[in-house]
DNA sequence: TCTGGGGTCCTAGGACCC
DNA sequence: TCTGGGGTCCTAGGACCC
């Protein structure tokens, strides 16, 4: 058996931790730019607000009912989770799968142990965090994500939800929908709608050739074996293998017109990118820059490019792919646009230590790499400013940076920033 | 006026190899 | 008329996740 833990409105009760009156309050996070909404208290839920909805849109609600708004805080966020996984620890091998959820492995917790065993976990988030969770136990991931699912949206379960044999696991069957269940997204429903499956115990009944050829092939197969109860997604342990891509891409508080602006953009993004490199330990030797316009605007006339450059030689350099990056931007910038987003994504990794060079290479790789160390470690030491922009960086990323992304209800880093330290007075 | 960011996996088809 | 068999690698596109 194992449980999938996840958080209730993960970002949102990250935020009532440190401001406790926001509790019954409907309160909403932002995604970056203050775009659009990305995490609702179940009291902003309830005010009809959506998932992914634009701010703008939300605004007439969010006034009138006096809903309380934050831009995301990641970093609070990411050391919450931190400590949520920790103690989840404490109760069985982890699989972290996202910033608010896990799945623990409770093997070694006898049968009738179960139900006592997640409210244990329930109890200890709650009480050395003021997290809510809710916990699903099930043999197979995807039931026991199922198993979440029902547990949340049923307040009599208080959180609980266990499919442990397989009479419960039927019962679930007939009660979930197919757009519910973890690897079916709108696409997906919609055709097994169409073709009257409208529960999971619909899509079971199904052969395994039906759903082979209307479920994404095997992907499809394995999740209909895992709704049976037959796991076929292992739960892995190890350390998260490195990243296959890592990209940097944010949209503009305002509309950028001119290539020096842009190559800001891009240089900041490009060592942002950079630094998660050589966290990993890799090199890269692909490196793609795309740029475009606002994709909503319906006037304004639409540009939308991209361009990869392969280097020579693998780097993990800023400075460096910087420069390729900047060579990538020239061949796509076209002037009289307004842009409105850039991305750098990086790819071909191997691990820095294996990187292929060849005769002509006239680079102080030892160099470069002693400065790459020393700019980590500097920045490590010394933070980030309020706008998380490293203190020591590249000249061509710029310093005024007008384009950078608008952060207007930031709440503090309590946790991981010492000026920031929640203050008590008494 | 205002619309996020960062990932993964699988398949099909083409090019190529022996 | 009949035209092998087995494989890899790469890319684009489509789906999904949080």
């Amino acid at each position: 058996m194992l449980a999938l833990i996840d958080c209730n409105n993960f970002f949102v009760s990250c935020e009532r931790i440190f401001e406790p009156g926001l509790k019954h309050k409907p309160v909403v996070v932002l995604s970056n730019n203050d775009g659009c909404i990305i995490s609702r208290s179940q009291e902003a839920k309830d005010l009809g607000i959506k998932m992914g909805e634009p701010l703008f849109k939300a605004r007439p609600v969010i006034e009138q009912a006096g809903v309380r708004v934050f831009s995301s805080n990641f970093m609070l966020y990411g050391d919450m989770s931190r400590r949520v996984m920790q103690i989840l620890k404490t109760f069985g091998a982890v699989e972290v799968y996202s910033i608010d959820e896990a799945f623990v492995d409770l093997t070694h917790v006898p049968a009738a142990d179960l139900e006592k065993c997640a409210a244990t976990i329930r109890e200890t988030i709650s009480q050395h965090l003021d997290l809510p969770v809710c916990v699903g136990i099930a043999p197979t991931k995807t039931l026991a994500k199922a198993a979440n699912h029902l547990a949340k949206k049923n307040p009599v379960y208080n959180g609980v939800m266990l499919l442990d044999t397989p009479a419960k696991q039927a019962v679930a069957r007939r009660h979930l929908a197919v757009e519910n269940i973890w690897g079916v997204g709108r696409r997906y429903a919609a055709k097994l709608h169409q073709h009257q499956v409208y529960t999971v115990a619909d899509l079971v009944d199904r052969s395994p050739g039906w759903v082979y050829k209307h479920l994404g092939g095997v992907v499809g197969v394995r999740l209909r074996q895992e709704l049976l109860g037959q796991p076929c997604q292992e739960l892995d342990f190890k350390e998260a293998p490195a990243r296959k891509n890592i990209s940097c891409t944010r949209s503009f508080s305002q509309y950028i017109t001119t290539l020096r602006e842009l190559q800001e953009a891009v240089a900041t993004y490009t060592s942002r990118a950079a630094e998660k490199l050589r966290q990993q330990r890799s090199a890269a030797k692909g490196i793609t820059v795309f740029i475009r316009t606002n994709k909503f605007s319906v006037q304004a006339p639409q540009y939308h490019q991209s361009a990869t450059v392969t280097l020579p030689i693998a780097s993990a350099d800023s400075g460096e792919l910087i420069r390729y990056a900047l060579q990538a931007l020239q061949q796509i910038y076209q002037q009289g646009y307004f842009y409105k987003k850039a991305g750098v994504i990086l790819s071909e990794f191997m691990p820095e230590h294996q990187v292929q060079t060849n005769l002509f290479d006239t680079t102080d790789r030892d160099k470069s790499q002693k400065l790459m160390q020393a700019l980590d470690k500097i920045n490590a030491k010394m933070g980030t400013n309020e706008w998380a922009v490293n203190v020591v960086g590249y000249a061509t990323a710029g310093l005024k940076k007008d384009w950078k992304m608008t952060v207007s209800h930031r709440s503090d880093r309590y946790t991981t920033h010492w000026p920031e330290i929640l203050k008590v007075n008494i």
